[in-house]
DNA sequence: ATGAAAGCGCTAACAA
DNA sequence: TTGTTAGCGCTTTCAT
């Protein structure tokens, strides 16, 4: 691997204008007033309520507002009205393919209803988790999302008491804080077990991470093996704490060829794995599904594109986090939430590396 | 493909107890105070400032704290300072490879010195960056962190006058708002056209996004096809305005098979894209880099792990990150920060596919 | 439909 | 070192 290094030379150093300590004050609600000759109460309605201002005023109130570029103060409405307008997220990493499509279903329907999103990841320190909490409930969210169903019970008494609607995701739990969607991992790893066992694979493994980092993972993992045990087939586990990336999917599987010579399907924590185990394979030259069987996990967009195509279990992240958003949002508008529970499933989506 | 999908009963719909209008009054510093019997002040300075408490004052207080479950409402406290302690991150979209690992690259430092981030995206809606600034300058962030340099007028004028500190990222400019860190991407077009033009590749090819989607990439093609010109190569463009993955670079790739299937080498404007071209070309027997070399853009983990590896233009995205919140952190701090503005520079790594 | 007063929970500034 | 007072900018409530 040769390296060419491009660099311009160095910047120049002069300091930038804006300095805070000179910073003049800011408009606010009453300059506004004034200007519009009106009442702050007025203009507040204006932005907020406009049907209860009458057409005329709130014009020019409007008008006020973009003359003097008048931007609210979330932070002072948030204060008096109780309501930040702020929803705390709470997942362990970005890093990794399952959170950013969960995230965009989030981004698709808070913002426009005008929540903010708090984000915030833990980075694989599980005892971050009770602190990370703390911080973002500091912010008063209106409701708080949060990754997996497998709590401290501090943390569980945190959220309850935060009395604010906490929706767990990713995972189901019969005893949620409050509301919960997602599906069953130890349903997949029994839906995998017997994919892979109807088509006559005999000595199937599972790879992946198997710390408290992958709770997740470890349920999948957990009831593929039972499952594979009870149809007394071979059973094999390869694992690896480092975080999920195409390169561990490589290490997988140079681990399992070299332990498990033997082994003739793979169940990965993910897709990245699943690909990296597939590229190693195209590497030596070691034909899938021919002489081994590849399943992935996520149904993230590598999966359908290398070749052969990665067999994988869907799992419907984007649609996750939207329908996250959606039943906050009309818990928030006081409508009743019908069901606080919802089974979102999976499918295994059969490709050509089965 | 086959489908099989598993799906457990549906829910159970009893509604939970978490009533926000039945909500018991959240306990403040005043109840903490209270308890301790001391001051509300007191608990203030204990919890940010505990230098300034005598110790046995500060341990009876954060008992208390901790026996009543007290946790500081920083909306309030946002508020009384002036500063939220916030910071506002606009950034295009989660869904493109390069800004997630920018965004832990703010989360590695930001968090632990008790900044939020408030995470803004516009998803390739450009007339959303105003409104998105807007709104999250109601946050009154203490710094605003921005993708690009190319902005409105208008978006200009409203970060300015924000009097907040502003650093623009991803790309350089010698008119930043206040600060800016990223790397010439004309320097990136120009040094790529060289490297392939030296290495005897006579029809050379740019692939991405041309709109201004991708204002970034447009820099880079501009001035790679200026260098190709210049050095009398054929110059191609293949151009897709859908959202940049995997998926896309194979469409690049059928694209330029057929409208210019002399082309011997193509740059990608990202390695995903790059990525789904090399898969093409592999389910086609095309040999890369003997009968077409593949360059990609960022150096994401995809390019060193697929076959054969891809040649492609590291640029330090995390590391962007990071440096930009200690830049951050300094100035807010009150440091004077010697350098406004920061090329941190990029390098073409050779790999086997060129 | 509009406005005045009060106060959200905290911290800056000042006093003791 | 500790406490008191005032007020951040907005919205609630209540009056007009």
């Amino acid at each position: 691997m040769a390296t060419i290094r491009t660099k311009s030379k160095s910047s120049s150093g002069q300091a930038q204008i804006p300095n805070p300590s000179l910073s003049v004050k800011r408009i606010t609600i009453v300059e506004v007033a004034k200007a519009a000759r009106v009442g702050t109460m007025t203009v507040s309605r204006a932005l907020n309520r406009p049907e209860m201002v009458s057409a005329d005023l709130r014009k020019r109130i409007l008008k006020t507002v973009e003359d003097l570029g008048y931007i609210p103060n979330r932070v002072a409405g948030g204060l008096a009205s109780g309501t930040a307008k702020a929803i705390s997220v709470i997942v362990p990493t970005l890093n990794h393919p399952v959170y950013v499509p969960f995230l965009e279903g989030l981004y698709s329907l808070l913002p426009q209803e005008g929540y903010q999103i708090l984000l915030g990841t833990n980075e694989y320190q599980l005892d971050a988790e009770e602190n990370l909490i703390a911080t973002l409930l500091g912010w008063q969210p209106d409701a708080i999302v949060i990754a997996g169903v497998d709590h401290s019970l501090r943390t569980r008494n945190m959220l309850a008491q935060a009395r604010v609607p906490v929706i767990e995701i990713m995972d189901l739990t019969e005893v949620p804080i409050d509301m919960n969607i997602g599906f069953s991992h130890e349903q997949v790893g029994i839906a995998t077990a017997n994919f892979l066992a109807d088509r006559g694979y005999r000595h199937i493994a599972y790879a992946g991470m198997l710390s408290q980092l992958d709770l997740r993972g470890a349920k999948r993992m957990k009831s593929f093996v039972t499952t594979l045990k009870r149809r007394k087939l071979g059973h094999y586990i390869v694992s690896n704490d480092k975080p999920s990336s195409i390169g561990v999917g490589k290490t997988l599987m140079v681990d399992l060829l070299e332990k498990h010579p033997q082994v003739d399907a793979v169940f990965f924590a993910n897709d990245d794995l699943a690909a990296g185990a597939l590229f190693e394979c195209q590497r030596r030259k070691i034909r899938v599904p021919k002489d081994i069987a590849i399943v992935g996990f996520n149904d993230s967009e590598i999966a359908s594109q290398v070749n052969p195509a990665l067999t994988t279990v869907s799992t419907p992240r984007f649609e996750m986090g939207r329908l996250a958003a959606d039943m906050l949002l009309r818990r928030l508008r006081g409508t009743r939430v019908d069901s606080a529970r919802i089974d979102i499933g999976f499918r295994i989506v059969e490709r050509e590396s089965t």
